[in-house]
Formats: C-alpha cells, structure tokens, sequence
DNA sequence: TTAGGGTTAG
C-alpha cells in the first residue's frame, strides 16, 4: 500500500501533457472534471508547461477553479502573475474573497480594479454589494449605487436585488423601495429580496401586501420565497394569514425541509399556536439545532418551561449539540417560567458540560430571572461580577425587575446606567417615573417628567392591534377613531363593574400622572389593549379566542383585568407583547401568574 | 470563463 501511495505522488511531481496541448478547450474540459485540488494543480502545471497561461478563458478558468475551492492562496498567487487580465478575472477574484468572508481583500481587489480603469461589470458589483451589505456600510453602499448609475446597470437584476437587500439590511427600507418600485423587470429573486426587506424592517404587513402583489402579478415563488413570507407572518404574529401561508405550502406541495419547516414553527408559535408548532415539529424528518432551538423558544414564549426542557433532553438524546442560541431560548424559557433553580442549574453547566461561553444575552435571561424572583441581591450580584461588557438591555431586565419589586435604589441605578448608554430613550424615564408614582413620590415623578420635556423626549405611545373577521384594527391609547369607539367604552364600563364586583382592584399605581384618583380610574380604563380586549367581546363570537399583539410590555393592571376578564365571560384571550405571549383562560394566565 | 434571495435569541 506504501509503496502505491509514493508511486502516485511521484506522478503527481512529474506533470504530463493532457489532452490537445494547444486547445484552450481541452484544458477548460480538464478542469471541469476536476475533482479535488489537486488534480487543479495538477492541470494548472499542465498548462504552464504548454504555454496555455497566456489564453485568457484558461487562465480565468483556472483561477475560477481555485475560488471556487477557497483556495485564495492558490488563486491570489495566479491572479498577481496574470499579465492581462479582464473584466472576467476581476470579478472571480473580488468574488473569491468575498465567498470567504475576505470583505478587506475583496473591497481592496475592487479599489484596484477601479483604479486600474477598468469598469466594474455586473458580475463584480453584486460581490461588492454584497460587503457593504454584510458589513452594514450603508455610505459605502451608496457610493457603490452610484457607480451602478454611472454605469448605467440599473437594468440589471442581480446589482438591483443586491442593492435593495443592502438597504434592508442597512434598515433603509423606504431606499430599498424606491429602488424596487423603479426596476422595470422583476425577477423572484428581487421580489424576494423586498418582501424580506420589510419583514426585515418590523413593516411586515407590508411584505404580505408585495406578495399578494407578486402572485398576481404572476410571479410564481419557490421554498425561499415561502421561507421568507413564512418570516413575514412569525413577525407580524397574524394567524389568519399563516394558515392561508400553510394552506399555499401545502397546495403547492413545497417539501418540509429543514429550513421551511423550522420557520413554520417559529410562525405558528409567534402567532400564538404552539400545538400547531409542535405538530410541523413532530412531522419534520430532518432537525437541525436551529429547529431544536426554535421549538425550545417556542414553548419559552408561550411559558411552557417543563417542555422546554423536555425538548432540550430530546435534542441531547438525539445527538444533536446545543448552541448559543438554544440556550438563550431555554434560560428565556425559565425566566418566562418561573422555573428559577432550573435555570440557574443550566447556566452553571453551559460551560462545564457543552462549552458554551455565556454572553451577554444569558447573563441577561439570568438576570431576569432572578429578578423577577426577586432575588435583586444576586441578580446585581451577577451584573456586578461578569466580565462581559454591559448593555441596555441588561440594565433593562435589572430595572423591569425593580418595577415589579418596587426596589427604589436600584431602579435608580439601573436608569442612570441605562441613561448613560441611551440619553434619548423616553422609555427609561418613565419607567422610572413608574416606579416613583407607585412609592408616590409625586416630586420625583414630576422631576422625570421636567427632564423629559427639558430634553425634549417623547414616550413611544402604547399601540395594540387585534384581527377580527381577517382584518386587524390598531388602538392606541385612550383612542376614540375607532367607528364603534362607544360601544367598546360603554362595554368597558359595565365589564369594570362586573370585574370590580368579581374581586379586581384597578391597580392606579400604573397610571403616571398625578391626578385625581377618578382621573387615574379614567385613564387606566382606557389603556390601548383594555380597548382591544372590549372591541374584541363585542365583536367576536364565544368560542373564538381573542388574539391581540401589543407593541409594548403588557401593563400589570391589564395583565390583571385580563385574567378576570378571562374568569367572568369564559373567553380565551391570547395576548402577545414584545417578551412573550400570555394565555388567559378561565382566570389564569399561561405564564404562571409569574408576573 | 464570472453574479443574487431563506430557519432559532436579543
């Protein structure tokens, strides 16, 4: 067996002439049969010995060949020794560096084409795109628009699509759709590219509008196009059309591969069916660590901790390896849990079982838990110690924590670390506002509310949306556009009084303002998801579960009336906010009354 | 001879 191995490598070193040594076709033929990297050099010297480095289509066939394979070293080494070279050799080289994440070597190789007087063709601009878009360089970007115009390209798709997903990507999504609306012949692609542009941008009504547009516009979209209005209804969390996705999926006989299916169940568990979630899981023949963790996260929002975990055993049994990110989703889903012990068990073993390395983001969950455990102590305890760099959204979980704790001193803290990361955030002022009412200091609410108009600063206002009938209506907060604004005050009014009678207290506390306790009784009655929630009563049937999405966190005086609303009319009402979804069902709420 | 879009958390 040794001696074959030497034999072959002795081959190798003493290079034969292959084919017709003077037809550049035979080379071109050569290298397409190519099956590893070595029997590229091996033509490579072919070629060299028979002159043929000269022809243009063999040399850039050759460097082609070596991108293709990420092998730089090989296809730089070519590149640099090329004596002429064209628009073709350009582009496979800025491309092979891009491919491997090479963006300093592909920008420079671009600059250097510029410079050299070439002009850039529509084959390099994409990879040049490509960069600024992952390296979220929107001047650059820019600049690189600019040189498409210049050379009059817009006509062309693959520049076009690049450019719009840039700009999504860049969050510049009123760019990306001046650019689409301009583009005279789109392709799949570009719609695609858009539609995930506004999922992209939290518009993602928008990207189910430009798909209905594309259908009839007779565009027929494959699995990446499913994948990606798949996408667009997770983050809007509308059930009706994600039924009517799944019924589109199923109709056109789309296989349940690994990605689709994982994104399916991210949309059914994001619009507030986690059985349905679960089934696309149990049906999925192929899952990925990301399918695991998506189904993990799942049950985190709906406040299922116990089948978090469950999947999580099922995920080691099966031999798949937690990632990052699986972790995040189970310690999110003890904090939403109230399963405090667990998570501290699962955070210490990260490390010392799986090596993986606590972020940010798990030190985070951590800190909610223990917060909302009100476990304060340890929970500061943690922040104080970890070496990893501290960011708002860590200070926010402190603070969230104090609001429900009314831990004055540290919420205090928590906002001055969070004002110094964010000065222009309202949101940090009044939730300490919040606080101070609830303890009511009145001056100290009044001082929050002087600094915020001293500083000019607005609170993002509270908005809640609600389907009904296939259409969703949007309130804000002590909102009258609403056509049956009348009605849905007077049943708020007769609900307050039954409620009122059944044992609910209107927590006044959550209202800021220091007013009358009537005034406060007003205000707090008219908060934008008690709106929904009585626009809901009137005008859905029993049986029919009210689903309603808030832009915010659920207050914990709506948290509260929901849960008695829910006990007196014996109506399911699924409410989903930025953290997580809440099921209300006979006076209960799914996240344990965790609150 | 060279080019594009898709899945989990925050």
């Amino acid at each position: 067996m040794a001696d074959t191995r030497i034999a072959r490598t002795q081959i190798h070193k003493e290079p034969q002439p292959l084919l017709s040594r003077s037809r550049p076709k035979f080379y071109v033929t050569a290298l397409l049969s190519s099956r590893n990297i070595s029997h590229i050099r091996e033509v490579h010297a072919q070629v060299v010995v028979n002159g043929m480095l000269q022809n243009l289509t063999v040399a850039n066939k050759l460097l082609y060949m070596y991108a293709q394979r990420r092998v730089l070293g090989d296809a730089y080494a070519l590149f640099g020794g090329m004596g002429e070279r064209d628009s073709v050799t350009w582009s496979v080289m800025v491309g092979g560096f891009v491919n491997v994440g090479d963006f300093t070597n592909g920008f420079a190789t671009f600059r250097e084409l510029i410079r050299s007087g070439v002009t850039p063709d529509i084959y390099t601009l994409p990879f040049v795109i490509r960069v600024c878009r992952d390296m979220k360089d929107l001047k650059m970007g820019r600049l690189v628009h600019d040189i498409v115009l210049k050379h009059g390209l817009l006509a062309d798709n693959f520049a076009c699509a690049a450019l719009v997903d840039m700009y999504a990507k860049c969050k510049v999504v009123d760019d990306a759709r001046q650019l689409f609306d301009k583009m005279q012949n789109r392709d799949l692609v570009t719609w695609t590219v858009m539609i995930g542009a506004f999922a992209e941008c939290r518009n993602a009504d928008e990207s189910l509008v430009l798909f209905d547009w594309m259908i009839e516009e007779g565009v027929v979209p494959d699995k990446v196009a499913m994948v990606t209005i798949v996408n667009a209804c997770a983050k809007l969390g509308a059930m009706h059309r994600a039924r009517l996705v799944h019924y589109y999926i199923c109709r056109n006989k789309f296989s349940l591969d690994v990605i689709l299916g994982t994104a399916m169940i991210d949309m059914y568990a994001k619009c507030g069916c986690i059985d349905s979630a679960r089934e696309i899981f149990d049906r999925m023949q192929v899952k990925n660590v990301i399918t695991w963790s998506a189904m993990i996260a799942a049950y985190g929002y709906h406040g299922h901790g116990r089948k978090a975990f469950d999947i999580f055993h099922l995920m080691l049994n099966s031999g798949v390896s937690p990632n990052v990110i699986t972790f995040v989703s189970l310690l999110y889903a003890c904090s939403h849990s109230g399963l405090i012990e667990e998570g501290l068990r699962i955070f210490s073993l990260m490390w010392d079982e799986f090596a993986v390395r606590a972020d940010i983001k798990h030190y985070t969950c951590m800190v909610d838990l223990l917060g909302r455990a009100g476990r304060l102590d340890e929970a500061l305890e943690l922040v104080e110690s970890m070496a990893v760099e501290k960011d708002e959204r860590l200070w926010g979980a402190l603070l969230g924590a104090c609001r429900i704790h009314g831990n004055i001193d540290l919420a205090e803290k928590a906002v001055n670390s969070l004002l110094e990361l964010q000065p222009e955030n309202a949101g940090h002022y009044v939730l300490l506002s919040n606080i101070y009412a609830r303890a009511g200091r009145w001056k100290d609410v009044a001082k929050m509310r002087d600094l915020m108009s001293q500083r000019r600063l607005k609170k993002v206002p509270g908005l809640t949306w609600i389907e009904v009938d296939n259409k969703t209506y949007q309130f804000s907060t002590g909102d009258r556009t609403h056509p049956r604004s009348e009605k849905i005050y007077a049943m708020l009014e007769s609900l307050g009084k039954k409620l009122e009678l059944a044992g609910y207290v209107p927590d006044t506390n959550f209202v800021l303002h220091d007013v009358d306790e009537e005034v406060k009784l007003g205000m707090l009655y008219s908060h934008s998801e008690k709106l929904a929630i009585a626009f809901g009563l009137i005008a859905t049937a029993n049986g029919i579960p009210i689903r309603i999405t808030k832009n915010l966190r659920v207050c914990g005086d709506c948290h509260t009336f929901t849960k008695f609303v829910s006990a007196i009319t014996q109506r399911v009402i699924i409410v989903r906010d930025v953290n997580r979804f809440h099921h209300f069902r006979e006076g209960t709420c799914s996240c344990g009354d965790y609150w």
